[in-house]
DNA sequence: TGTAAAATATTAAAAAGGCAACAATTCTCG
DNA sequence: CGAGAATTGTTGCCTTTTTAATATTTTACA
């Protein structure tokens, strides 16, 4: 039942784990690629999230930002600030509900977004090599599942 | 070719959002189960990554532990600065190169990586079944390898 | 050997994030 | 209808992270 100590063994890594460091090196790779436009991950994301919403819907609201990108109310609100005084996005307010505030892309922000874009689709494909023997379409599932609150 | 506007149909999520929006989602609930205990969830890798070392080994110097969780050097040393002035860490100078400072667990320390590690198996629990119709060794191995650095 | 280059960890200053409290608006339902 | 509860977004304040620069030690190699 016993082993040698020290035993070339080492403690399988959790999932926890696993999910956090490959972010973390994801978040760092996709940082340096995005310096040259001058906006960092985060940012980024919102601005995608903008643009894939599309201008038509009429932009979209602090709380669906807040909740699509789990990114917390005040930390977006400050966000939004650094992105308008960049002018890549601006505030509107909700024609329905005047409590809420719509963000909506410049023109110039959606070029970044779409440069952006460009760059997320390179490590896409960096990404895809390192999954290559999963199913894609299954591991889009689960971590779509595992991006949705963990909490009940 | 045409598609009528606003059909049902988002635009398919990056690999890289997915993983960004699942590590928030993770690292959110799990800093709530760990809120009691005091520490918060980059803290309690860097107790993991000590106690998976082994007390044995002589702990891990800076560079390693940043290597490994991938943490920023001076962000490491400030919460290092935390952790030892909350008695769960102490400092020992490297006895083969004196430039270096490794980090050791503390019997407190130690108990508290031990009880973070029982809330990270829930957690592991948790996250399996959303990974369910996916090979965890596969799937393990590919986050692995993302978890890797993405630049070379 | 001795000197330039690299590696290691830290610090100081600036930027960003997070919690608690708040104002404004809308909702609930008695 | 109307008072209390809930929702939405922001702000103040403090903590944490990040960037750039630094001191110290080790390595490379001429």
């Amino acid at each position: 039942m016993d082993r040698p100590p020290d035993s070339a063994d080492p403690a399988p890594e959790t999932l926890t784990e696993l999910i956090l460091r490959a972010s973390a090196q994801v978040s760092s790779s996709l940082g340096i690629r995005l310096k040259p436009l001058g906006v960092q991950v985060d940012e980024m994301r919102v601005l995608h999230a903008l643009s894939a919403a599309g201008s038509a819907a009429g932009g979209l609201s602090m709380t669906e930002l807040s909740d699509a990108l789990v990114i917390g109310g005040p930390t977006l609100t400050r966000m939004a600030d650094r992105l308008v005084s960049e002018n890549l996005v601006y505030r509107a307010p909700d024609p329905h509900d005047r409590r809420r505030v719509r963000l909506h892309l410049t023109d110039t922000g959606a070029a970044c977004a779409a440069e952006g874009a460009e760059i997320v689709a390179d490590m896409q494909q960096l990404l895809t090599a390192r999954f290559a023997e999963l199913d894609l379409d299954d591991l889009s599932s689960a971590l779509a599942r595992t991006a949705s609150p963990l909490d009940d």
